[in-house]
DNA sequence: ACAAATTTAGACAGCCTTGTCCAATTCGTC
DNA sequence: GACGAATTGGACAAGGCTGTCTAAATTTGT
């Protein structure tokens, strides 16, 4: 009841702290087990406390799980926007500063811990729990898209790019710089830096080959060119 | 009737049949509960047979997921292989030919019964049995690429295309058609035949707008590019 | 129609898991 | 040091699941 500013109020510390070592434990497990497969004495050992403070937190097994899911959907998001935030809008060298965008929405938001888990999550239970994942759907994926489609079509519009639908690109572009990282993913596992880089290589030079500047519409426009 | 050459011997005849339908149902609860969550008697009901019957077949719970996934991949590998055969190597319209491909590819392996239960299958229990993925991913994916990279080089050596790694342009082909899809297939969906087509057209169209026959290999090359 | 093999239903033991209860202990704060 | 809240460990009931066993019913080949 102190401390009127940042309120760390009544929950002393360590209760705060458990908490978020039971999500963490718990999101591990499921991930690993399947929610079925999660054992809550596992995730209470895993996470450092006693089973009865796993219920204590969050009453049931379902709620724990949904914790989960919303505990890792709030960070992946947020570490998404953080990251189209630095999205190049004046590219010195648009083929460079596009591989180090794709290389760090790869490495800090598909890749960590996060991103991993949340996919796995959705994948194994998604048809579960039908609006605890639409809501995802929306706020994720959704969003992340359009921010995308909005940077790529500035891009088109400064003259660097040549794009018929934004939203197309978007999606492209990610499916692109994660076209030699789906088996990978498929299996769980974490690509290396190496891998990283070439995929974001690849799929930003492909990419580039479709969307950059010179665009004739099918027809021959040998015109336009004058640079 | 005893047919010398292919033998249906001793086992005469709704026993195969009846193992089928076993392992058919298995499939089906495995990719809906999961290895942990699925339960014996409730594959037993789905399948029409006794519980005993399964144990009977199968002997017991892993050793009849492990048949429901070499039964999945080897079905789902000679459909993959069936449908690279019908690539279009003498393109009349090459854009129409590749997304006709691309349809047939999505619709009759992907988007298919075996192949969304095996992608979800390797997706959840890929950790747990790492020489049967493995498995998995030599004789699927490894040689799918190789073969479906043969046919593109097979076209940029006519003239078609203007490849620089046929294996990358492979796996971009296969990324950019499914670009669309994702989502639906994260959440365990079936994407409709509109959806299929139009992801096949979109990602066709970025796929011919980097590999179609013009090529520029990144460093300018003004000289030859007068326009 | 007969004999062998297969299938079925049901019961059963053994094991594991969830969620609750409780008494003893520890922790943070005053 | 003392108080109240949180945590712990252990016991516990209820229920579910796997895998086995058996005797009866059914199917199959001849």
């Amino acid at each position: 009841m102190k401390l009127g500013v940042s309120p760390d109020t009544f929950p002393p510390r360590s209760h705060e702290a458990k908490r978020i070592s039971v999500v963490d434990a718990a999101a591990s497990v499921f991930c690993r087990e399947g929610f079925a497969g999660a054992n809550i004495d596992l995730i209470a050992v895993e996470a450092g406390v006693s089973r009865q403070t796993v219920y204590n937190h969050h009453g049931d097994k379902e709620k724990l799980f949904i914790a989960v899911v919303r505990d890792l959907t709030e960070r992946c998001n947020a570490g998404i926007f953080a990251t189209i935030a630095t999205f190049p809008d004046r590219p010195a060298d648009l083929e460079a500063d596009l591989v180090a965008f794709a290389e760090r929405m790869n490495r800090n938001c598909i890749c960590n811990r996060d991103g991993r888990f949340l996919r796995k999550l959705i994948q194994a239970e998604g048809e579960r729990y039908p609006e605890l994942f639409a809501e995802w759907r929306e706020q994720g994926p959704g969003r992340t898209w359009s921010a995308l489609a909005a940077r790529f079509a500035r891009l088109a519009y400064a003259g660097h790019l040549s794009i018929d639908d934004p939203d197309v690109a978007a999606r492209q572009f990610l499916a692109l710089v994660n076209a030699e990282l789906q088996i990978t993913f498929m299996l769980g596992g974490t690509p290396t830096e190496e891998e990283v880089l070439r995929s974001a290589t690849n799929g930003v030079r492909t990419f580039l080959g479709a969307f950059a500047k010179r665009k004739m519409p099918a027809g021959k426009q040998p015109a336009l060119a004058h640079a």
